[in-house]
DNA sequence: AAAACGATTGAACAGTTGTTCATATAATCC
DNA sequence: GGATTATATGAACAACTGTTCAATCGTTTT
């Protein structure tokens, strides 16, 4: 009978210790794939632009959004409704406006994070 | 003759105050544009796993890297190769085995406050 | 009620992405 | 030298992405 895959190449390992070990402090799939989808709404840069005019800020509407990223409001709209479903924003409905903010807390500890890296470059 | 767009868009907005104040504040599209890249790079579950298992152990060759990860060599190869090209892993090449490793010191601290995110929801 | 306005949405489009498969390269072993 | 091994790579493919454009939906204004 056939081994299992990663017993099978277990045995051809370079360094098994080391497999091992990283084997076992592994994370779950899951684990990863929302790690990735955290990093995924920021890789855009309309949505970072979003993102950082939102810590300045509370709350901005979607035209003062498109006005200070200069785009359209369409192009602003979608991306917003992406941040939506990602949880990153929620929005505050005050006639004809949608007032926009940061929903997720941590987000702006792992923003500023990664504009530091960028700013030290 | 027509105003600037940017200036004819200042006239409308809602809350100009903030949008000025926003604007002052924005970063160069370069930024914005070298940040999106940065999360890009982490923006993959099987790059994100890739960094991961680089922070276990300081090297790690490309077979236990596709063993560690459970997918092809091929898979692994073109995604370190991609990293490789974001300037986030190096490698030491010794006889046929290729020994990568985190090549940008900052993105640990970056992936740490990741995985906390994630690991906090 | 009609017009104006802010926001949302769907379709369409080109561009990008990540994997697979087959092949290539380069080092080691027999 | 020929076989084997580790890694790299190119082409192909389906899946996804972000913007634009046109149309729509609510709300407010006149």
């Amino acid at each position: 009978m056939k081994k299992q895959a990663s017993d099978k190449n277990l045995q051809n390992s370079v360094e098994k210790a080391k497999v091992i070990s990283v084997k076992k402090k592994m994370k779950t799939e899951k684990c990863f794939h929302y790690l990735a989808e955290t990093f995924k709404a920021m890789s855009d840069p309309t949505r970072a632009k979003i993102i950082f005019a939102l810590c300045q800020e509370d709350e901005l509407c979607v035209s003062d959004l498109s006005n200070i990223i200069e785009t359209t409001n369409s192009a602003i709209s979608h991306q917003l409704k992406t941040l939506r479903n990602m949880k990153l924003v929620k929005y505050n409905k005050v006639g004809k406006l949608a007032f926009y903010s940061l929903d997720d807390q941590h987000i702006n500890n792992l923003f500023a994070e990664g504009l530091r890296h960028v700013e030290e470059k």
